[in-house]
DNA sequence: CGTGTAAGGAATTCTGACACG
DNA sequence: CGTGTAAGGAATTCTGACACG
């Protein structure tokens, strides 16, 4: 489950290069909650890769003109409708299991 | 095929904390030829996970008293025998279309 | 709001060398 | 041979602020 890719091992110069974004802009983001790096002890900011394609996303959703805080609505909303996929998934096992019972 | 294994994007602190080495063995192990960061254009090193791994197994010989140069053999070796295997595999393949024709 | 930039400081990394064994 | 360490310098990152729009 934790693989590679939420491992956060990667300094922001890199993720930078990774994602053509300024690292103004990474930290930024992070400023508008759209992602939350880990810190070394010194205080250096740490990504993992599903940070760098989270990255890559808000960045084409900014091209579109969409603003940090409907990113993040969107990003919650995503969320909400997992969930609800997933209640109804349990809902309709139970359903089965009702039927057979 | 080229996953996050194996993008270099980790810098030499990071590592040490994930492998538990430290920087100098580190460097070290690069300069007998075990493992191969790359750069920035700073002249920092960046390694992979595959790199991770490398050091571990690394270490763990290290422990049973093996020296570099003997770990670089075997690596080679390694390398040798997995050629030699898909060689046989072709062979057999080949064997196989052969008895078909 | 989103982003660039100059500023000063702190954390990180680099190399070559000396030491010990 | 393998590794620790002190040394000096360079690259990297950090924060808070000013600027523009």
């Amino acid at each position: 489950m934790s693989s590679y890719k939420d491992k956060k091992v990667i300094t922001i110069g890199i993720v930078s290069e990774l994602t053509g974004l300024s690292e103004r802009k990474i930290r930024y983001y992070e400023e508008r909650k759209l992602l939350f790096p880990e810190r070394t002890n010194g205080g250096t900011r740490k990504y993992s890769f599903a940070d760098v394609e989270k990255l890559i996303d808000i960045a084409n959703k900014m091209e579109d003109g969409m603003q940090t805080f409907e990113i993040r609505k969107m990003e919650q909303k995503k969320l909400t409708d997992k969930q609800l996929r997933e209640r109804m998934l349990r809902g309709q096992i139970n359903a089965a299991f009702n039927v057979r019972k």
